[in-house]
DNA sequence: ATCAGATTGTTTGATTATCTATATAAGTAT
DNA sequence: ATACTTATATAGATAATCAAACAATCTGAT
């Protein structure tokens, strides 16, 4: 326990400019990546812990996150926005279905396609696990001044095109937590 | 596919200050979730692409790299550390032991406890899978004004503290893939 | 019309992850 | 000593996840 702690202890988050060839301090990268690992560890406990209140499996909730917000999808279309694979979630479907939270209709015009919607029952079930972590943020990121909320976007965004991750889309769910590889392929 | 991304067609990412009750406009919290859901999302592809060029899977990857950064650890440290259980960890531990990757050492004082550490193998385990995502960041960063990269490391400190994330300590990786509740009781 | 090839989903078989609950072992304190 | 407490490990169960094979359907070129 006190090995973890004092890993960390040892980062000087406040050596804005300081020198980046002398022992000991961290530079500005490393500032911002420790900032930032962060905020994916808290995202990502939140998923597990939100998913577990409702019963459901993370990828399950994150899948209902997205049917929710994105209204009916197809499963190949939900894979990519989970970034799973399109057997995984054929699975996971069968799963949400017989759990009656989601319901599976074949495509009309193009009867391969399988459209996948969320039902009543699956939309209450995401009532009683409301997303804290989103919430919380949205209401203290509100409360800042107008100026500060601009540059935290501006920051965020400049944040995507240095991860190169300008061709990836959002997920709507603040959350990663079954994620896979590169929107290649499938 | 058309569906997922005209979902997202609608955001505009650029409604500094819009009107934040107008219709069809997002606000600036809007703004920021979607960045901070795509750099989520880009970070978690990153670590399974890069588990899979060792044949690891990302949780082992998460470990050997928390062992690599902080030495001998603990199976419960490390546990917290990767925000998984210790059951868990136990189980992990042995197949990287089997594949001759870490190494156990029962300790000296306290004979419950149990050291963990990388062996050289595992070392070049890691060699071989460059976090390719963490050095892009990183070389992006660096060219990036000195008055930028501040505002940038600010912006990201000051999500953290949005998050309510203070308590939480970040893991040594870039990542979070599988990760667990919050850091309660074990 | 027909047939090769592409697309979209599902199934199968295997491995691994992960949890809860329990067991084991070793310290600690009364 | 006896009863807690802590640190790991084990067992049993469920679910995640993938690759590969399969099935159904559509498209386009002949």
């Amino acid at each position: 326990m006190a090995q973890l702690s004092e890993g960390y202890e040892s980062l000087r988050l406040s050596a804005a400019h300081a020198d980046m060839w002398s022992e000991g301090v961290k530079d500005q990268a490393e500032v911002a990546l420790v900032a930032l690992r962060r905020v994916l560890k808290a995202t990502a406990s939140n998923v597990k812990a939100v998913a577990q209140k409702t019963g459901l499996t993370a990828s399950q909730l994150l899948v209902l996150q997205v049917l929710r917000t994105q209204g009916e999808t197809l499963t190949g279309d939900l894979a990519r926005a989970v970034d799973l694979k399109q057997a995984t979630i054929s699975i996971l479907i069968d799963r949400l279905q017989e759990g009656g939270l989601v319901e599976r209709r074949r495509g009309e015009d193009d009867r391969r396609r399988v459209w996948v919607h969320i039902t009543e029952k699956g939309l209450s079930a995401l009532e009683g696990a409301p997303d804290l972590l989103q919430i919380t943020f949205r209401k203290r990121f509100s409360e800042l001044a107008d100026w500060e909320q601009a540059s935290i976007s501006a920051a965020l965004l400049r944040v995507v095109s240095l991860l190169d991750a300008e061709k990836i889309e959002a997920s709507p769910i603040l959350d990663v937590s079954g994620v896979n590889d590169f929107p290649s392929k499938n």
